[in-house]
DNA sequence: CTATCTGTTATATACTATATATAACACAAG
DNA sequence: CTTGTGTTATATATAGTATATAACAGATAG
């Protein structure tokens, strides 16, 4: 299944909708112009209610992954992905400070973050490590 | 001053206490066997009750990374840094993978994100880039 | 000894975020 | 006309966050 949610865990339900839909566009699961279930379908699928799933989708069309048409349907909108590429670097900058200064004090070296981050690109691109 | 509290922010205060303290170890602006302010005092200082203060110091002795006396006093242990670096690791993947995720749709180069925690290292060690 | 300061516990309150439930609406599509 | 969209509205419940106030117990300093 595209979406597994973790209903112990501390982020909101509507948050691993998400992440779940942006990892899978940048998988290539999901792929320009692709439909996503209607929110009752999807929100059946994973036993959550409709608003849930609706939430998620205001919240991924706001920051331009998806392309809700009223009456019709969701279709995900990977087209103009590089268009936000400079609010996304303003945005991640403060939760990557957050995990690099814990590191830090763990003593875990830079070189372990590199390898980190290279291993999710090839698995994403799809290349074996 | 050590930490400053965005109150519009959407983190919890006490997020933002712990992560920037963890800063300051990190940084070495707080080196081990530092005393650090009472809860009462730091309330007071950032404006803040001191119930929250607690909950972030509480947080805090949990991670490892201050080590609370009763009726004496909080101060900073630095000393076993690394011994829970193992579960960092295991603790950080997941927020790691939502960024690259969201890299990887948005067409940032991997070397990119390299670069920006390169850049992060090099401010918290105290070498200029 | 006394006063002060420490973290801690207890209780109460308020606000916000999250999530569900139910119903209805408007309109495109078959 | 029926079905299926997203959408709006209303209500409710729960949990997380934050504050307020008070008290406790013991280490420390005067």
């Amino acid at each position: 299944m595209l979406l597994s949610i973790d209903f112990g865990s501390d982020q909101p339900i509507y948050t691993q909708i998400r992440n779940g839909i942006v990892t899978g566009i940048a998988s290539g699961t999901l792929k320009d112009g692709d439909s996503l279930p209607s929110v009752r379908t999807l929100g059946a699928e994973i036993g959550v209610n409709l608003h849930t799933v609706n939430k998620a989708y205001q919240l991924l069309q706001s920051e331009g992954f998806i392309e809700i048409q009223r009456r019709r349907g969701t279709f995900i909108k990977a087209g103009n992905a590089a268009k936000n590429a400079a609010e996304f670097l303003k945005n991640c900058g403060d939760p990557l400070k957050t995990i690099v200064s814990e590191a830090v004090t763990r003593r875990v070296d830079r070189a372990v973050l590199h390898q980190m981050i290279d291993h999710m690109y090839d698995e994403l691109e799809g290349n074996e490590s």
